[in-house]
DNA sequence: GTTCGTGCAAACGGTTTGCAACAAT
DNA sequence: ATTGTTGCAAACCGTTTGCACGAAC
């Protein structure tokens, strides 16, 4: 709690206590919530919350390199507060994203790619989640 | 127009004029369009095509395997008539996507993955178009 | 008292759906 | 006659925006 306020502080983000609350969650989430899914979460222990400022929050710690977004799902914007580099592996069965860690695939030959300046990349990979 | 006839009749869709100027126009395109996009052009030549029947059209070819939807652009679905295994190359400043051969890059460690069965996958690449 | 954040509702863009008219077999 | 296809409009979902109220410096 009170080091959100100090990450939000940091980031210059002035922290009220609906982006607390959103920051609470998305923050420390290790899923890859849409924006309906936060503010469905959220709303539980704020029910005050307006689905417009759960919208303008996200956007705002996007703006803020809290929070990236992730075209993988179709139809929909997921946010990821893994904001390092990393590649997703998708199930298939639950359309649920994980996180790969950066060194657990390697891609080589983008660098040489004629044509294309490559400034970054992932992995996208899609499959059934099996117990580790 | 002849072989996609034959080749709509093959993949079991019944040929209709509407399904063929929607084939002619996205099976053969070598870009990514998006349904909104496909119906723009094609309405051109056939003006009294409607945007459901592009939707239905579309998804129906997704179906039965002669599109694959895309991913990778936000807020938008796009269409990509490349249907065997290849990566994408995303221009940022256009929000062009450009297929990548599957041989210009190489992915190792995916089938060690401990935890998924990864069935599919591929590398998505952003970063600026330069001149090959 | 000006600035900033919030909540509501309306608007918006992309997509799907219900239904009546219409081919095609 | 049945089945499948089309076009239109309405509905729908995810997202953004305009605006008035309210809180904070």
């Amino acid at each position: 709690m009170r080091d959100l306020l100090v990450a939000l502080r940091q980031s210059g983000i002035q922290p009220t206590a609906q982006r607390l609350a959103v920051a609470q969650f998305v923050l420390e989430a290790r899923s890859h919530p849409t924006a309906d899914e936060v503010w469905e979460k959220v709303r539980r222990k704020s029910p005050t919350l307006s689905r417009a400022t759960v919208y303008n929050t996200l956007n705002l710690f996007v703006e803020k390199g809290l929070l990236r977004t992730q075209a993988v799902r179709e139809g929909a914007l997921v946010f990821d507060p893994l904001v390092t580099r990393h590649h997703h592996f998708i199930d298939e069965e639950s359309g649920e994203i994980y996180d790969v860690p950066w060194d657990a695939v390697k891609v080589t030959g983008e660098k040489t790619l004629r044509g294309y300046e490559v400034k970054d990349y992932q992995v996208v990979m899609r499959g059934k989640r099996r117990a580790p």
